[in-house]
DNA sequence: AACGGCAATTTTGTATACATTTTATTCAAC
DNA sequence: GTTGAATAAAATGTATACAAAATTGCCGTT
């Protein structure tokens, strides 16, 4: 008795709000701009029934502000709540370091160490982009292997908002020679199991990370205001 | 130029959400149950419209799992899920607590003070629904203390998924004192402002409390298979 | 020019009709 | 009695019509 295969025929809902998302968080819609429904439905081709259900989906996402008779935003991201979700998420990053320790795998292991690699040669061709995806792998791999789904959950949603930040922050030859440094620490923890030692590297790697995007923010509003 | 008052003129769409998610969180609706969109449109007296968008909006909270082409039903929360959300509320319990010891102002200890003898007249008492509130208030507190916007909202989205939990646990007469003296210790530790032993401590206190439902749970089930 | 009121327009909120898919039922074949 | 195809019923997905609210633009007054 096989189980039928989910087959996810894909609902307008759902590739309206992918795509409202998409569009969102690459930035290509302003942060507080407005959401206007007749627009949208024109260039998603799709109905208003769809795309405010994907206004909800995305309001709960925190991408999208919802007011109430008033239509739906962008939602913006201020310097303190920037400030604010990286603190949180140097925390669950601690956490994930942490339980990873305890419960990874030597398999999983043996793949961070190959991403590892991949990393150190996208920074030895200053590769960012390449750097950017390795990185990222090699975050989610220690987050899966902290085995708590509410925790990756948690992480995903975080990570989402701040998606716009990323590419924005202006990462220095220092700064990227320091994380590439780090990231060998994170290794060697996480090969000796020192789950406290992890956490606290973890947590210190991305406040510092939280800096560098804090500081850059800072430089080109700055820079704007002249 | 005042800014305009929100006035909130609740949608259909708002009022459904809450009503909705109130009868799921106090176990109205069973966990797995079928959410018939015919049947709650009578029961809510709204349209399929505003009940739809509810459940995109619950789905985004997790209380909702919304099956493409099949229809949405209430989350169901398997111990082990039960036990990740409570080792991830552990950690930002605990987070919660250390930015608080730094940050809290004397006016919020003394509140907090004040709550602490509501909680231990309600002990007296053995005034259980008392007890919680007093015990939740102050959790609040602490979570406020903290300043971190996004933590305390992150915090709420994983505690209402546990609401239906709360007052299913057998909290014994020890693990009544216990609490209480664990309490008397995080105040203590507030007061001293000292954060990372206030983290610690909360940290614990979290998964004393996960270790109570989930045997609580283990009871249950042990009771029903019998 | 600035202000305030009023109508026209636009936009959001909601109900409902229709289309498509899933689920239930019937009934014949084995 | 079980299986399975065919059909009927019900449910979900989507578009759209209508209602209600907000926004815009106009015009006269000051």
């Amino acid at each position: 008795m096989n189980a039928p295969i989910p087959l996810d025929r894909a609902t307008l809902a759902h590739t309206a709000t992918t795509r409202l998302r998409d569009m969102i968080i690459e930035g290509r819609i302003a942060p507080g701009a407005r959401l206007n429904e007749r627009v949208l439905t024109e260039e998603l081709q799709v109905s208003r029934t769809p795309l405010r259900e994907a206004f909800k989906t995305l309001a709960g996402e925190g991408l999208v502000e919802l007011l109430p008779q008033r239509g739906a935003v962008v939602a913006t991201l201020d310097a303190a709540m920037i400030a604010a979700t990286y603190e949180l998420m140097a925390d669950l990053e601690g956490l994930s370091g942490e339980l990873a320790a305890q419960r990874i795998t030597d398999g999983e292991l043996a793949e961070i160490r190959a991403l590892q690699f991949d990393m150190l040669a996208s920074h030895a061709r200053r590769d960012l982009p390449g750097y950017f995806r390795a990185n990222m792998q090699i975050h989610n791999k220690i987050n899966a292997a902290a085995r708590n789904p509410v925790l990756t959950e948690t992480f995903q949603r975080l990570n989402l908002r701040l998606y716009s930040t990323r590419y924005r922050s202006n990462l220095t030859t220092e700064r990227w020679d320091q994380a590439i440094a780090e990231h060998g620490e994170i290794l060697k923890l996480l090969e000796a199991r020192d789950g406290p030692a992890l956490r606290a590297l973890l947590t210190r790697h991305l406040l510092n990370k939280r800096d560098t995007i804090l500081s850059s923010l800072k430089v080109q509003a700055a820079a704007a205001a002249a």
